[in-house]
DNA sequence: ATCGTACTATCGTAATACGATTACGCTGCT
DNA sequence: AGCAGCGTAATCGTATTACGATAGTACGAT
């Protein structure tokens, strides 16, 4: 996937980051070295470094360099932070985070959905929810189709901050289906309860729909749980990945 | 305030973008146009522009220009784009979805505070309380504490993701606040509120302290809707403010 | 031993040049 | 006359060089 020396400057530093590469101190090399180390000009080096200080990733300033902030500074809600961790590996930590807030969003998004809901955005999760039921009588893609409904619900909240955490929630919904996959009839038993959502939102009844929310969100939290419990320890990704240029 | 050349610039654009003085289309005037109306180089435009597209407010292209995103890919929980809608105006649309926010994500909190807070958390809301009643009895600044009182509660959830929103309900609670003051009485009243809600953190009682902090809002919810009903039009800041390096 | 000053590493800004990409308009064909 | 293909130009993308600004560091003076 190659974007332009840019995008890539940036992937290549925001992954080094938010994987832990450099210590929290005054760590990153010198834009110079960082210039030969990747083989792009220092414009690239500088201009990337502004997009990870918007992200609130680092600090700079003359004679102080390039320092990585504390990651409760990092923009978490940002696409590609959320990217950047995903990529880097699923901490524990991070899952657990998800997941809270999880259990805080959906629940009232639901209930702002099945309240605000146009007939646009019903239709848009019905299509996702068509998609879903037809992956699982016909086989296919039934990840995408989940996170089309879920984000459909989002956007049928009409809310743009609650909007904002369809990145963060789709990190975990994916992961959640990765390992409902491995077990048998994980798809055909959500199923259901997608209905029982949809149709709740549908009728506008929002005590409804917050519970039937909450019980899909309970069965995937079990899975998560069970995830954590049994791999102690997450993949991480490492690549050298130097020499952006060439391809 | 004169930071830099970078973030005033920033600054600048950020802010006009956000108070919608470029349409959505393919507005905003080329690069060299900026240098010149800004007295800049192209390098620090450039660099801004990085930033404000690492933000999710802009996105460019060869020929095609810097074109404004539809704000609801905007970062909205990054602590520029809330600063920059606040100088702007808050718009009854934006206070209404900080509401919901509010609504959603507090009672959250001190559920999850209840159950994590460490001494240091509970140490430094106490702190805040403690400015807050001598804001109230002797006179000062009631704000800040009350703002960090809510913030001591966002830390004691120890939920990264939950912590961002900080910046977001931070614009909310001074809002409210700002019309409390002209209210009399506002802080009185709502002080023994605040200490519920610490008592109920303290003594590790989740259900006690939603229900405390569920009658803090819902206190302010009537404040900002009194708000919205009185005034139908909000102020707007218009500055010219061009020759940032001037002063 | 402490304070102050000079030094130097590093980022900040400017200016220029050229390459890359793509929207737009033109030309020529049907 | 309408459409298709191609060329052109506008605009961003990247590289290079140069110098100014800042702040940490070390040395020297008191």
């Amino acid at each position: 996937m190659i974007k332009n020396v840019h995008g890539n400057t940036v992937d290549f530093l925001g992954e080094a980051i938010v994987a832990g590469r450099y210590a929290l101190g005054a760590s990153i090399p010198p834009e110079p070295v960082l210039c030969e180390e990747l083989g792009v000009s220092r414009t690239v080096v500088r201009e990337s470094v502004k997009s990870l200080v918007a992200k609130g990733l680092i600090l700079t300033g003359p004679k102080v360099g390039t320092r990585v902030l504390p990651s409760d500074q990092w923009n978490w809600f940002d696409a590609d932070v959320i990217a950047w961790q995903v990529k880097a590996g699923l901490t524990p930590d991070f899952i657990r985070d998800l997941q809270d807030l999880r259990r805080v969003v959906e629940p009232a998004v639901v209930k702002l959905a099945a309240l605000r809901a146009t007939a646009v955005d019903i239709a848009q999760i019905e299509a996702a929810y068509a998609g879903m039921k037809l992956a699982v009588t016909k086989g296919g893609d039934y990840v995408t189709h989940d996170l089309a409904f879920h984000q459909g619900l989002l956007k049928a909240s009409h809310n743009r901050m609650l909007i904002q955490m369809s990145k963060a929630l789709s990190a975990l919904l994916r992961t959640s289906f990765e390992l409902s996959t491995s077990k048998k009839g994980g798809p055909a038993k959500s199923l259901p309860m997608h209905r029982a959502v949809l149709d709740a939102v549908i009728a506008r009844n929002p005590v409804k729909a917050e519970r039937a929310i909450c019980m899909l969100i309970d069965g995937a939290h079990q899975d998560i749980e069970q995830l954590l419990a049994s791999r102690r320890r997450l993949p991480l990704v490492n690549e050298p990945a130097l020499r952006l240029k060439a391809a």
